[in-house]
DNA sequence: CGTCGTGCGTTCCTATAGGATTTGGACATG
DNA sequence: CATGTCCAAATCCTATAGGAACGCACGACG
């Protein structure tokens, strides 16, 4: 059986409540985001049950609810298994949905942005300036984090809950293929600075070039991505 | 114990397997839809494992995977409720929303329509107009139906699995509003000319006056809705 | 009469057991 | 060698049991 003296058991209250399933959806997504689990390998409810040391039922639930982000597909009777890699394909559809929909998160954000919400953007850029970016994937990982987090800031500032629920069934995507979609970050400057360009935009309160700065953001991610044309 | 003698062991093979979960989630997105699980109610797991004569461990499964679509929502050891009613503020946001998607997935699904998706989305528009409209639920329910299936064929045509995916986390809520945003089908007939003349766009291969005529409908939506006003 | 404590029922959550299904390989046959 | 069959292990799927927390009614007490 399972370890039974779970690590939730600490003295006092958790500041908010957890179950085993929140756990285990944590520890996958983690997984996923880290390239533990690589494109197309399959994953066993059984084994990551054993795995983690929990029984199979949190684990079924915690994949159930992955299901929806892409980042894993089920067959029934046959299991999940981690999405299999972008295409050239898939990864031209993803960026035409950004385009769709990250100029108006940002026209929107522009208008309504709180202060906290400015400072935590011009955090996310600062953090984007200062992150190591050496070749090891521990050093991609908190630029790769940054990145995300800009883009996730001003969804959420657009304050949309539909924009913002929208933007985040891309988010996990977008952050599958900065891992899987054989582009390192070779042109860290200009993406910098592209984001810089939406920073400033966006502080100047001018919502239309802070629209018209995503999407030249978003369309030299992809010509970048599309020149370093990985195989296919 | 469950009815030992399934429904689901018809002779031959079922096109595509399908494992309890996946009629419990159907079984509860359909009363979710019907409105016989109203807004705000709570849904208990072992109470829809009682109702429907199957253990609690599928409904979990099934609950966990609607949470996203945002019928329900889930409280951490205290179970699932059904999602409240939309207020003024919500319907306003939900209409941003599709404003910001559906007169791209329009432009697209123009340029890129198949002629059975062309054939499909005449024959949503001919049920529209051939739907009964009478004062029961029941009545609504397939004209509600061909007016949702209109707007999903268009994003399924738009050919982008993404867009797709983020007009589908606003679809369950659209179709959640028009049951419960408190207007019936007021203008039956203005809408319906609304859709037809997206159609019309579509089927006469102009991209942009197929969105400028999604833009109108939606934004008309929103009027008819605003002006009925529900009580807040 | 109002407040507090206690007990019971309900519900969520996890673990476990066992049936059903798939998969992979050994083995026999054309 | 190619192909089909059969068996065993792994896996998925569902049911069931029981612990823990929560809500609520009921009764005791100030």
């Amino acid at each position: 059986m399972a370890d039974p003296s779970p690590s939730v058991v600490r003295a006092g209250y958790p500041v908010s409540r957890q179950v085993l399933a929140d756990h285990v959806y944590e520890a996958l997504l983690e997984w996923l985001m880290d390239g533990r689990l690589e494109p197309g390998a399959a994953v066993s409810i059984d084994g990551m049950a054993r795995e983690l040391d929990v029984s199979p039922t949190p684990v079924r639930e915690a994949l159930a609810r992955l299901e929806h982000t892409g980042m894993v597909r089920r067959v029934a009777l046959k299991g999940y298994r981690v999405a299999p890699v972008f295409t050239r394909e898939d990864f031209a559809e993803l960026m035409e949905a950004r385009l769709s929909i990250e100029p108006v998160n940002a026209r929107l954000a522009c208008s309504r942005m709180t202060p906290d919400g400015l400072e935590a953007l011009k955090q996310a850029v600062e953090d984007l300036k200062t992150a190591p970016r050496g070749g090891t994937f521990a050093e991609y990982r908190s630029y790769l984090e940054a990145d995300e987090r800009f883009h996730q800031l001003i969804a959420a500032q657009a304050n949309n809950q539909f924009l913002l629920a929208a933007y985040n069934t891309l988010g996990g995507q977008i952050q599958r293929f900065r891992l899987f979609g054989g582009v390192g970050i070779t042109d860290a400057e200009q993406a910098i600075a592209e984001h810089q360009a939406v920073l400033e935009a966006i502080t100047s309160g001018d919502p239309e070039k802070a629209a018209a700065m995503m999407v030249d953001h978003v369309e030299k991610v992809r010509g970048r991505a599309m020149a370093d044309a990985p195989e296919d």
